[in-house]
DNA sequence: ACAACTCTTGGCCGCTTGGCCAAGTAACAA
DNA sequence: TTGTTACTTGGCCAAGCGGCCAAGAGTTGT
């Protein structure tokens, strides 16, 4: 593989990667739904330490997926790209798929 | 976040998480161009060791996002929802509109 | 039977991740 | 000015990831 396709996968990786955790997905999911939340509501939500929630937003923003909007002593959040729940659907038919087989590899 | 919920994100996150890698998601793109692909020829093609390999490819099969197929010596693999392929338009949008973002950033 | 080839797995090791607490910054309220 | 609320960041640590080498295990050809 040469340096420019490695550069393009790592490039895709960094995006997807920002998504792999479910604490992220979740407040992606809900950025999707609500259409903005400050870092308390995803705190209370999310049920951790705010200081984690913090990083995990900074994760999604330096990847380029949601940004974000000051207002007053509340830092507002948002996806840059709604586009970004396409992509569940498609995970959705994967874990189906999964359910059937593992049912398929019970009942025989 | 109830254990339900939660649970719900994690297994989408181990989805996400499995094609989280440059190297593994070269490999379902592959597989999303042509058809099926031998560990072998995926070896050649990535230039890591074919251990490393591997792994990568289980990690994928364990996810539900590729299946194996034996043939004599060598085992193929081959994408098990090739939707999957829909997933990096999205990514594209992300990658392109950060691109976009740094030149404005740059300009000003 | 033996060698050659394809692939998986165990062991090891260094780096990253994800969590918390504590300390810092910034905005509003009294 | 002093306190309170909303976030971010540094420091720390346990756990997981990703790489290689070496050692299986299964298949084909001689």
């Amino acid at each position: 593989m040469d340096t420019k396709t490695q550069a393009k996968y790592e490039a895709r990786a960094r995006i997807i990667k920002a998504m792999a955790h479910p604490t992220r997905l979740f407040m992606v999911d809900e950025l999707a739904r609500n259409g903005e939340r400050c870092v308390c509501e995803l705190t209370e939500m999310v049920g951790v330490d705010m200081s984690t929630v913090s990083r995990h937003l900074a994760i999604l923003k330096n990847a380029g997926i949601i940004e974000d909007d000051k207002r007053g002593a509340q830092v507002y959040y948002r996806l840059r790209c709604p586009c970004i729940t396409n992509f569940f659907d498609c995970i959705e038919t994967v874990l189906k798929r999964n359910v059937k087989d593992q049912q398929r590899l019970l009942a025989s």
